[in-house]
DNA sequence: TATGAATGAGCATTCATTCAT
DNA sequence: AATGAATGAATGCTCATTCAT
């Protein structure tokens, strides 16, 4: 099913396309045919790849949410404590593709109140999100007594990321991972 | 003689009106016409008040970050460390119009990319609300070794405060307090 | 009656604004608060003296198209050919006034298609204009052979007062009065 | 394929019912969605055609003007003084559609003030306009003293317009003529 | 499959008009 | 008589969506 693949990757890239023209322009603002021209195609081929808009941004949300997860692999073979760190760092807007995520994510949640659908979707990929987090914390640091601690370093994460949106000069990479550290408590 | 109103009250109203509508329907949803239905008028009486949507936007994000930073007053009487917990509580989303202000705040930050005008208003009132907060937890925590430890304790305010409004079930009053009292810190 | 005088008059001040403001934006262009405001008054006011806007557009046009009649009085004493000459000089957009009456004349004139009534108002005010104008020719020139003759020097009053409008630069007073002139014909 | 269109065939059409409903409404009455219904379209369909009104409207006010110019072609094979009349007879609006250009020429006259881009491009045509007539009267007519003899039968031609267009009962096709005839002088 | 022409609903905005004061 | 608040119907324009090619 070669088609199928096609398919597929064209759907990934104008999922990239979106989240950029989304950044940009916000949800609203951005237009299909902004998405359409940053993907190199017209509006009318996008219905083959999705029925309507709606469509098109919970693709492209559920695929920015994921990519947060994607990077989250394998730490085994790391020391418990450089694990940890290696997975809160990869959480934070660190790199410019992380910023887009979290641009991205700050949209769809303004935009939460107008679409319950969309709020759904990203509520379920939040809390996939954290799942995924607090059980690799509790993994790497055993030694927490609850997983409240591990909700308090995830929250850390947040807040870090968000100051860093609203303040990117201020918040440099450095910066961000010394507030990291300094709030993961010592064993 | 005219009908005489208080202008600076209506415009007061418009702006809470327009604040209930975006949190509702997010900023380009929330039409003029909805903002005017929600407080009881039509559309063309909000031209007396903001000449444009743009206008009725800056000042609804301005009047809504500014009532976060109201509530910050006097704490003096307090033992410091008491008034420190209250402070950041008064931060947190946890009563309804607490909640409101935070969805707002994350519409205008998702809509950022479109309108520089507005992220610069709110990238002020974000470092105004920092600033308030940081310097007195300065006052309230003399003993903190330096700025960055404050910078760290707003960034849990923060982080605790977007997951409570991903996932505000979970998040309960009483569990936002007891995070926020975790990470504070010991003397 | 003192207060209709004043009415009157107060009649005649919104006209002129009026003129001014139509000069100035067009017709439609024009709005109510632009002429009040033009007049030194609010919206409010107008409606004491005018039931509605295309009353004081009716208004505004029969009092600037009597004004090009109200110049053309008694030139008995002068010399026929001295007399005729000054008539028409008069009926020519060589002073600020009479530019302004020519200007609006105009922008009715366009926009007569949108309106029969005021279009009508615009035909029987350009007879009236233009029955002066050829009687006052046939006194002054009784020589002429025809009423045709005097047409035809109106219309050339006409093209000269046009042609002046589109190109102010190169129609000085000079060159106005120099192309009238040599249309006038011979004794 | 996308089905093809001949899109500049599709401006002309466009500009033709433009050029209607300005005559009809005026030039601010002409509103788009009047437009396109004369033209047998929808609002929307504009866009792919003009920019926006003001471009719509320029270009209805150039293709009108040019109108004007286009059916001055080669008259070398007639006698000069046949010619002349011909071609003078072709400016004035003595067919349905050359009366057409002429109260299109006026609306936007009327409109000057308020447009300066729209002025100027109506300036400009005019002065083209005013160029081809009086080059083809210079050349049909050597003996005439100076241009200022050329301009001066060009004012005629002008008011004659503008008279037929105050008056079109009384103005006839033949009176338009004779008038233009009794003004062209003598050799 | 992909194009781009065409639709029609919705938006912010303007404005003549009405009316309580 | 005069003000200015309020209305509601337009207008220009944008855009998701449909569809013939």
């Amino acid at each position: 099913m070669p088609r199928l693949v096609d398919a597929d990757r064209r759907r990934g890239e104008l999922a990239d396309a979106a989240a950029c023209a989304i950044a940009r322009s916000g949800i609203d603002g951005a237009s299909l045919r902004e998405v359409a021209a940053e993907a190199g195609w017209t509006t009318g081929a996008l219905v083959h790849y999705f029925a309507n808009k709606r469509e098109l941004l919970a693709f492209t949300l559920r695929a920015s949410l994921n990519s947060r997860c994607a990077r989250r692999s394998d730490h085994a073979a790391l020391t418990p404590d450089r694990a940890l760190r290696t997975m809160l760092v990869d959480a934070l807007p660190t790199t410019e593709e992380m910023t887009l995520h979290w641009v991205v994510a700050l949209a769809f949640a303004g935009q939460a109140g107008s679409d319950p659908g969309l709020a759904l979707i990203q509520r379920n990929a939040y809390l996939k999100f954290r799942a995924t987090v607090i059980a690799l914390i509790e993994i790497c640091r055993p030694d927490l007594e609850s997983d409240q601690e591990a909700e308090r370093l995830l929250a850390l994460v947040n807040g870090i990321a968000l100051q860093s949106l609203f303040d990117p000069v201020l918040w440099t990479e450095s910066r961000q991972l010394s507030a990291l550290d300094a709030g993961r408590g010592h064993r």
